[in-house]
RNA sequence: GCGCUUGUAGCUCAGUGGAUAGAGCAUCUGGUUGCGGUCCAGAGGGUCGCAGGUUCGAUUCCUGCCAAGCGCACCA
């Protein structure tokens, strides 16, 4: 609609200047957008008001020429209010064409044949093995798996990745931990080992840190392992397999599924494979007994790629993931979610790709930090992270003590937890708050899942008061439509447009807000309008189709977000 | 020191080159012989960090300043 009123408008802005009525001048970017407040129609546009200058006439003139010439069938009304807007308010029946297309063909997104479709791998998550699977990583795996799941739903071929840290210098200290206090342990009886390990790698970064003897202790045990020791080696795979099944258990429980897992060990050595090239092509040098690649020239600073003990570092196993997901994978676009701490170091690794004469269109999104409210800040070296797996049994336990009738609490809780972290924008810190967070008024998971089961609680009563909600009928609505009834057929209507934003923007957070606003709106039509009432079966069979068109919608939106949409809670 | 990000209602956060800056929480006032009130309607509450600049128009873009967070060679 948007794209048609646009190309209107550019039509007549020719044929004005062809007829002499405007003069000519290079016409500038027509946009017709959403006006911010619902009283200014359906679309509006300030086209006067960017020509008023050039034609040298008043806005309100120029949109009163325009006025005349965009009248159409479509419209209730084309408005001019000062101080030159043109407004475009939708007749009744095109709102009830909304009902029914939603009805027929689903959620309303429709896929022109000109929309490019490329092929696109999303890398999120990237556990580290030997750390705690934080609340922090669970806002990656929100974000990313969004991202996934709304490039899906606007027709692109989707990869979803992940990148194992297997390797670095923290696994080794985790390694040295194990060794220098754990010798006499038989680990394998050990209950909850992936948190064990995440307790010894602490452990152990604290000890290193107090004390200058433990940190040479360290130092040989990482050029051991580095060197391939077997009895590191042995330890190193069987402690990574903890951490793995706890990966795939967490990922399990979110409903998360990736395509293809990467390792940075293996990475590590298609990296050791390519540093004589870089070398030889001058990207990369010696420089204090490290490999380093000098980015000053483009105001990035060094990057060092190997350390002086020959230990191989983060970015020289980017470098070949790149040209792998590329090369493998056959991808068109490369997006990586990552924490917006590592925001100077993708700028480095993206300049040194291109330097390396590979030029692909490569993406982050960064993300700012989670903490509990009123927690200390975290970080997995001081050991003070609050585990994903605690948060989850946590807010599991506050929805059971708040609503103890409740059949599915875990459930309630994942809705809550992904509702609360996907609700605020990536460089907005997150203090998340257990108690908000699951309560069932306000801006939350449960409250919008609350929505979603009363629409399917109304089609069911519908049902067995012998309305028949799927089957094929014109849509009547009421005449005229009601307020309440205008206004949720007009959010349902910016879905596809919301999409479509989300899959350009990455800002998954608008998602949250549309299903929100979209709640909002069917709670007050609930409270308006009457859906079901056998002495008027036309209005109700109407307002059904209304209903039903809501709960496809929200349930699309709550499943982007990767939120289960209950039927009943 | 340099760079990046943020600064909007008491709190948590949205938003925008234009029309009275929006939600939720909290506070106050109404609404149920209910299609699940776990809801709805309404009220109060703002110099959009400060100062300049660009513009017909800036909270939005630019510059400076102030404040906070983060990053800046051997962690990822």
């Amino acid at each position: 609609m948007k794209k048609i009123l646009e190309q209107k408008i550019r039509t007549i802005i020719e044929e004005l200047q062809q007829s002499g009525v405007l003069p000519l001048f290079v016409v500038p970017e027509i946009r017709v957008e959403r006006p911010k407040d619902e009283q200014f129609g359906e679309y509006t546009t300030n086209i006067s008001l960017m020509l008023a200058k050039l034609v040298k006439k008043s806005p309100m003139e120029v949109a009163h020429i325009f006025q005349e010439k965009l009248a159409s069938e479509e419209f209730e009304k084309v408005e001019v209010m000062n101080p030159g807007h043109i407004n475009f308010y939708f007749s009744d029946a095109y709102f009830r064409e909304i009902v029914t297309h939603i009805n027929q063909k689903g959620s309303g997104i429709d896929y022109s044949v000109e929309e490019k479709r490329e092929k696109v791998m999303v890398e999120y998550s990237q556990p580290n093995t030997h750390k705690e699977f934080h609340i922090g990583h669970l806002r990656n795996v929100f974000i990313g798996s969004t991202i996934v799941n709304v490039l899906r739903k606007s027709g692109h071929e989707v990869i979803s990745a992940n990148y194992i840290g297997d390797t670095g210098t923290h696994i080794a200290k985790c390694l040295w931990g194990l060794t220098k206090f754990y010798a006499d342990v038989n680990l394998d009886t050990i209950e909850n080992k992936a948190e064990f390990l995440g307790k010894v790698y602490s452990e152990a970064t604290q000890a290193i840190s107090d004390n200058p003897a433990y940190e040479d202790e360290f130092k040989v045990l990482q050029k051991d392992f580095d060197a391939g020791d077997k009895i590191l080696i042995s330890l190193w795979e069987k402690t990574k397999e903890w951490s793995m099944d706890e990966f795939e258990n967490i990922y399990k429980q979110l409903h998360i599924v990736f395509d293809a897992y990467f390792f940075e060990s293996i990475e590590e050595e298609s990296g050791k494979k390519l540093l004589p090239e870089l070398l030889k092509k001058g990207i990369a040098k010696q420089s204090e007994g490290a490999v380093i690649v000098d980015l000053e020239e483009y105001n990035l600073g060094v990057l060092v790629l190997v350390r002086k003990d020959g230990g191989v570092l983060y970015g020289l196993k980017d470098i070949p993931l790149a040209k792998e997901k590329f090369e493998k994978f056959n991808i068109e676009r490369s997006i990586v979610v990552v924490d917006v701490r590592q925001s100077l170091y993708f700028k480095q690794l993206f300049k040194i790709l291109e330097l390396y004469g590979f030029h692909k269109e490569m993406i982050y999104c960064g993300y700012e930090f989670v903490a509990l409210k009123d927690g200390e800040s975290m970080s997995s070296r001081k050991g003070n992270v609050i585990p994903a797996r605690v948060l989850i049994e946590r807010v599991t336990e506050s929805v059971r003590k708040q609503f103890p009738e409740s059949p599915n609490p875990e459930m309630v809780a994942l809705g809550a937890i992904r509702f609360g972290m996907l609700r605020h924008s990536s460089v907005s810190k997150i203090e998340f708050d257990v108690e908000m967070s699951v309560r069932f008024d306000g801006a939350t998971g449960p409250y919008v899942q609350y929505a979603y089961a009363r629409t399917a609680g109304i089609l069911r009563k519908a049902e067995e008061s012998g309305f028949s909600v799927s089957e094929e009928s014109i849509i009547v609505l009421s005449e005229p439509l009601q307020m309440k009834e205008i206004e949720l057929i007009r959010e349902l209507s910016k879905f596809s447009s919301l999409v479509k934003e989300v899959a350009e923007t990455y800002e998954v957070h608008k998602l949250a807000h549309f299903a929100l606003k979209l709640a909002d709106k069917f709670h007050s039509f609930y409270n308006d309008c009457k859906v079901i009432d056998t002495e008027h079966r036309d209005v109700s069979m109407a307002r059904l189709k209304l209903v039903r068109a809501t709960k496809i919608v929200l349930g699309e939106t709550l499943g982007l977000m990767g939120i289960d949409a209950p039927e009943k809670m």
